[in-house]
DNA sequence: CGTCAAGGGGCAATCGTTTACATTCTTGTT
DNA sequence: AACAAGAATGTAAACGATTGCCCCTTGACG
């Protein structure tokens, strides 16, 4: 037995299907006998109506599409959680794509959400360059805002965190525990937040008299911070801290120091960046940098449902205030012993 | 100026919106040169199709929808990338709502996504009662599968993880360490795996004849597994062992254990189970038990596939075999001193 | 030369809603 | 009592694609 449709309703009802969709939609108002009567006939057929027929006729579908470069990643997985909930609270529903870190996966991505008429796009880019095209077709289709990291060149909303901000925090830490080297561990991936996560940690640590000891290129991945470790560690010389582009690398790195038997904070201090939920239960714990991600999320939707609105208004770029969370990471012990072994 | 239509694309090209429609299909062949025409139309316009107009006229949207209960349990993290691959392997999109194991929303969810039209749904319900009617209701609207939990009463494909086998597994490695008695740290959820990770735990506890300290129910989060070890420390005496129903549980007690200065394994052995990444580093690693989420949803989602083929198929459950990840949580050490402090 | 088949293309119906506009039915006003 | 205003309902035209059916052209074969 095929679905039942408005039509079936009307028959049932004895009404028309313009008064069923208006009895049901409440669009405007129906006497209240003949609401009724849909009520029930509706309920007997178990109608649910038909989203798509609606949504064709409506030119809207109730839904925003979101494209992040990986589901797996704590952050991430935070971050899609407050814009699920934001985009629910403003009575639309989410559809999430994962671009697995690939330009070409994003770009299609993309295109299937426009084809699929979502009303709104939040993205988190995957690459400053290799991105920007697909975003701009797609921001110049519908309203479109970035969170998180952002491409070059396109005029489009952005949220985020203020990367200078986080690594000014992160480098002053270290430096007041007195630190005089430091290491920092990052991905290649060219993205607006990778690349200000890095001009941060040099701009800052040449600000506050740091020695940089290396700069390592790899993911964001536990295993490229194992190995990243691996590499410091066998350079022989360990610098006094190791600031890692995000939690999953250092906690990586810390793994691999345990492994090593290097003492942590007593060698070498770590720091971290997102205060992932695992930051604060490795060993030892994380020292890392918070950002704000449910507000992001909240002012990310609220742009975005600011961009259905008839005015258009001009593209917008906030940056939050990241904060430091201390843990033992950068313990109060310090750097006694700078040489391991 | 509005997006274009296949109307606008048939009159540059000069053609009817059959043709267009067939050429950029493929659906019937066209000859050479229209299709050139109609190629070089679509580009100039930047046409892209209106999936909704599409989806409405053929009656499928090429979308699944999947309903889990958490996004941040990486647990589930790691199922919905597996699922959303599997899904785009077979040509579809991913559609990703989470219930925040609320069974209010879960129905709200699956209306939501039965309105829009979904081709199938990949769900693991919240609840084992209080689920089961808006999974059965959506059961009956279109294709379903539930993976890792399942409700009681509803007919239809479920793809999982043998728990039963799964605590024999970790009881048995328990008993063979020397343990003598054991608590069980779960949810009060009572869902199919809650349930069956529980009768596994008594079931198997009895036949190696270890002591039943104690069941503590709470919820699925680290917070809780705190909690827990918190009432069992107060307790005064500790089991031999703690056997937790998942990772994040275990987390929490490690932390706890930690905190109050007991040692483990020396004092007491501690036992997961999803082998989330996080669990290979905290601090002792987790001894926990893997389940095989690719696979399940590789299956989940060919299964879904079969019942979009024209016969149906007889509903199948298939529990697929777990394996345990020893690590150093229930080390070699051994539990020594029964007693901590 | 006639007939037929096949390939290529167009016409128009269709999917299930929503909604502008027309129509009917009340009800109140003068 | 006649008429205007307003409320409730109906009619039918969209929305933008796909596709069954029909027509035309062309070439092969008898």
């Amino acid at each position: 037995m095929a679905r039942a449709t408005i039509r079936d309703v009307a028959d049932r009802a004895g009404v028309s299907t313009a008064t069923v969709s208006r009895a049901l939609s409440g669009a405007r108002p129906v006497s209240p006998s003949v609401l009724e009567q849909v009520t029930r006939a509706a309920a007997d057929l178990g109608y649910s109506g038909n989203g798509i027929a609606s949504a064709l006729r409506r030119s809207r579908t109730d839904t925003v599409g979101m494209v992040v470069p990986s589901i797996a990643n704590p952050f991430f997985t935070a971050l899609v959680e407050s814009v699920e909930h934001a985009v629910q609270q403003a009575g639309r529903q989410l559809f999430l794509c994962s671009s697995r870190s690939d330009p070409t996966l994003e770009a299609q991505r993309l295109r299937s959400l426009v084809a699929r008429q979502v009303d709104g796009i939040v993205i988190s880019p995957v690459h400053g360059s290799l991105s920007t095209e697909a975003v701009a077709w797609a921001a110049g289709e519908l309203p479109l805002v970035q969170v998180d990291r952002h491409v070059s060149g396109v005029t489009s909303d952005w949220v985020g965190v203020d990367d200078d901000a986080a690594l000014r925090l992160v480098v002053d830490h270290l430096a007041d525990r007195g630190v005089q080297s430091a290491a920092l561990v990052s991905s290649t991936l060219t993205n607006s937040s990778t690349e200000l996560r890095g001009a941060g940690f040099l701009a800052h640590t040449a600000r506050r008299g740091l020695a940089v000891a290396a700069v390592l290129l790899g993911d964001y991945s536990i295993e490229w911070g194992r190995q990243a470790a691996g590499q410091l560690l066998a350079a022989g010389s360990l610098p006094d801290a190791v600031v890692c582009a995000d939690d999953l690398i250092a906690l990586g790195v810390l793994q691999a120091c345990a492994t090593a038997g290097v003492a942590v904070p007593g060698d070498v201090l770590v720091t971290g960046f997102d205060d992932i939920p695992y930051s604060a239960l490795s060993n030892p714990p994380l020292t890392t940098v918070r950002q704000p991600q449910d507000e992001i999320a909240v002012e990310a939707v609220r742009l975005l449902t600011a961009a259905l609105g008839p005015d258009r208004e001009d593209p917008v770029h906030t940056a939050m205030a990241p904060s430091l969370v201390v843990r033992a990471s950068t313990g109060v012990s310090g750097p006694s012993g700078r040489r391991p072994r």
